[in-house]
DNA sequence: TATTGTTATACTCTATAACTATA
DNA sequence: TATAGTTATAGAGTATAACAATA
């Protein structure tokens, strides 16, 4: 406690500075970003959630209406209008589970599995960082990864 | 063609693969940041899109709507609302620019000026940084600069 | 009684187009 | 005619509450 550096609120400070910089940043680059990869969607014919929603869902393992609220960390009922516009794209099909009726299942049709490819890829351009070389890639990605929350549910790090 | 790394579309080959986990844990991250300090937001009373308005605004330097919304990268119809909700909070006031009465300048009044210093504050607290080190937080500040477009409008990196 | 999916509803955010008042 | 601000309107996204079917 003899120097700087111990503030009284979190936020203030030159560390409360330095971090606040960072977040600006990040929420910064981030809707640049997203505003990159909406576009590539629209291309698709999907709005970003559809599309994220399409992304979330694997092929080869169909999961519950239920399950896929929870990974887009959204309400129930909006998973209801979102299903509707991919089964409606024909990119998904709704099936009962015999076990628990109650269940609906999201099937990843073969039509589907093109256009989450496609998705996957237009996540993974990012012109954005063309700027970037592999060794700050690399970096970034693991400072990122030690944010708090930064875990990530699913498929931010694994792969 | 002989050796690896000449991908032909982006989005594919280890690079793409890398960057594609950048991008979406980049995604993510700005994502839990946003939830966060929507929360601080919500305590003061504002939207998040109206706090982010209002953390726009230099007290000091007061200006047009029209300005507001290119630094808000929305349009001017958005603005009106914006402005409607901070003028009804007491914390703006419209002033109409006698030198051209078409523009409304956006005064920040004295309690929008404590108000803002608490938006400020709470895009500055961060809890999710917590967990990285000064010099960490340092060189995330930078490579997150280096990001094309991460050259940020205003109030990113300067101060 | 608890849970799944659905529906109805509402609010925020954002965009477009048409209007007004100034210039 | 061009521009600033406003209004009306629409669509996407998300949340809550109530409902039917199922457990």
């Amino acid at each position: 406690m003899t120097t700087t550096g111990a503030s009284p609120r979190p936020g203030t400070g030159e560390r409360g500075e330095l971090a606040g910089q960072v977040v600006r940043r990040i929420v910064h680059v981030a809707r640049a970003m997203r505003h990159d990869t909406d576009l590539g969607f629209a291309r698709l014919g999907l709005t970003p959630a559809v599309a994220r929603a399409l992304h979330q869902l694997d092929p080869d393992r169909p999961i519950a209406a239920r399950e896929l609220a929870e990974q887009l960390e959204c309400d129930r009922s909006n998973v209801t209008a979102l299903v509707d516009k991919l089964e409606l794209a024909g990119l998904v099909h709704r099936q009962v589970d015999p076990a628990d009726r109650r269940l609906k299942t999201l099937v990843v049709t073969d039509a589907g599995r093109g256009v989450r490819d496609q998705v996957h890829q237009v996540m993974s351009e990012a012109r954005l960082l063309a700027g970037l070389s592999d060794d700050e890639l690399g970096t970034l990605r693991e400072l990122l990864g030690k944010v708090s929350d930064g875990g990530c549910p699913e498929d931010c790090g694994g792969e």
